[in-house]
Order: structure tokens, then sequence, then C-alpha cells
DNA sequence: TTCCTTATTGCAAATTTTTGCAATAAATTA
DNA sequence: TAATTTATTGCAAAAATTTGCAATAAGGAA
């Protein structure tokens, strides 16, 4: 619970307003740490925000992830999309054959966006790549 | 039309078969080369297979990008997600503020991405990355 | 060509996600 | 604290996506 207050001056700062929905919603990603669906996250978030309904779920993942406090993912095997709260920052290796996952460190691409920001000027924080491959399985089994 | 019979004998290989309303999908994703959102796909598809459903549509694009033929990408701006033929791959940049996007080629992420290859026996090819983050006029108007 | 096998499709219904708009409540000001 | 502004929510309905299952048709065998 007072761990929403950790976000709360950051939207402030923006013209945004914390409310009682977000705070649940934050609460939930935050100790969770994990990948979650919208459904998922209803589910939770609903304890400490009885009136919660749907929309205001999808609206807020959305509202969190445009200002950077939450990361959408797509997780094979889940059909939905999956949101995360942001902090310690990783990629994704999906098999696109059989949807076996692993996880790496931000530090095997760190150098490349480091690299696309000069020449972009972009600015990548927290990034959240999804690379979809084949893994050793299957790259055997086919091709 | 004759597209289709490009990725034929790759499906066949593997056991799937190549039907009417297959081609007609390969056909659209070949000649447009443009990411398109299954209502895009479906419209312009049934023009070549009339009979044309949406479950098949969507059933259509997962088995195509699962058996390496498309690309699924998240385009913001446009909620759908979006598919695109395989082929010369490419990476986005989409700044999560105000949208906007920019198409890089392979060479910025190619090297990192080789390397991942290597420690993680995964192997991407035509992969498809997009990368959240600020443009270079919205990290002056906000953060 | 005709006959099989079964991968694939269409249909109908369920589920998930989005949208418009009036009601609500967070934050600021007096 | 009371009043004011407007960002945000809930509700109801629309739109998009998925699912189960019986009917269909692609590809191989005879
Ligand atoms: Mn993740
Ligand atoms: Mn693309
Ligand atoms: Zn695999
Ligand atoms: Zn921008």
């Amino acid at each position: 619970m007072s761990c929403a207050s950790l976000y709360a001056p950051e939207l402030r700062a923006r013209g945004f307003r914390m409310t009682s929905q977000r705070k649940a919603i934050l609460h939930v990603l935050h100790h969770s740490g994990d990948h979650l669906s919208p459904a998922e996250i209803f589910e939770r978030a609903r304890r400490e925000a009885p009136g919660l309904t749907y929309p205001t779920v999808y609206r807020t993942l959305e509202f969190l992830a445009k200002n950077g406090l939450a990361m959408p993912a797509h997780i094979v095997g889940k059909k939905q999309l999956a949101y995360q709260i942001a902090g310690e920052s990783h990629h994704h290796l999906i098999c696109r054959s059989c949807g076996s996952s692993l996880e790496v460190g931000l530090d095997a691409l760190e150098p490349a966006i480091r690299q696309l920001e000069a020449s972009s000027g972009y600015r990548f924080i927290n990034s959240h790549v999804t690379l979809l491959g084949l893994c050793p399985k299957c790259q055997k089994t086919a091709g």
C-alpha cells in the first residue's frame, strides 16, 4: 500500500492524479514483480479497490506503460498482453515453435541499445525486448 | 497469386497444407510488405478467397508467425497487433509518449543478437524488435 | 481418377478489449 | 474547510479476438 506513495509524486508532477485504483494496481504489480495478465491484475487489485472495473484496469495499464511505470510484454503461451512493473530491466528470448522462454539481463543488448540512442536521438530506458527465435531443441527437430 | 507457390513447398515439407485462404493471406502480406492489421488483411484477402472468415484470418496469422513466414508487431497508434511478411528484417523505435516511430536496419542490433545466439543457443532469424522509448522532442517536453 | 486420412475451415457462441458519456473524486485555490 | 476544476472512473454497449465442434477439402495412396 505504501509502495504507491513511491509513484505518486512522479504522477502529480506531470499533472496526473493518484487514485485508489491506480494505487491498487501499482501495488499488485510492484509486489508481484512478475508478468501479469489484465485478468490476473483485475482479480488481485479489486481486493484493495472493491469497485474496480475492467475498463479501468485496461486504461490504467496502458497509462502506466505510456508513462514508463509498467512494461507490456507478449508472453507466448498466454494469449493476453502481460504487464510488469518497471524497474529491474531485462529481455526475453522466446521459441516461436515450442514457446519455451529465457530471460536475459540487460548486458546482452546494452551496448547495441546505447549505440542506437546515439544514432537515433531516441532514449530507451527500461526497454523490454522480446526476441522470437528457435530454441536449441527445435532447431534439431525441424528448422 | 503465384507468390503463394513460393511458400507452399516449405509448408508441405512440414506436413501442413497450402489452402486457398493461406494463399490469399500470404498474397496480401507479400505484396503489401507493410504492417497490416487483421481487419485490413481480412478485407483485402477476401477478394481472392470469398468465403474467408475472421477466425481463419486470426488462426492463419498466428500460424504464419509460428512458422516464421510472418512477423507480428505492435504498432503504437494502432491498437491491434499487426502482421508483416517475413523477409527484409528490420527493427522499430517507438516513442511511448507521442507514438512517433522510426524503422532501423538490422545492423543496429545485429552484433548483439549474434552474441546472444552464441551464449543462449537460440537462433534469431528475421527478428523484429520493437524498442519503446522517448523521441528527441518528447525528451525536452517532459521526461 | 477415386478413395482415404486428417489438417483446416466456417459457424455460432464465448471471451476479451475498447469506447462514449455522464457521474465521481483528486488536487488546487480561496 | 468549502468551492472549483477537470482528470478519472463506472456503466452499458460495441468491437475485437478466441474457442468448440461438425463439415470441408488438401495431399497422398491405391
Ligand atoms: Mn519481462
Ligand atoms: Mn516491422
Ligand atoms: Zn523450442
Ligand atoms: Zn515522442
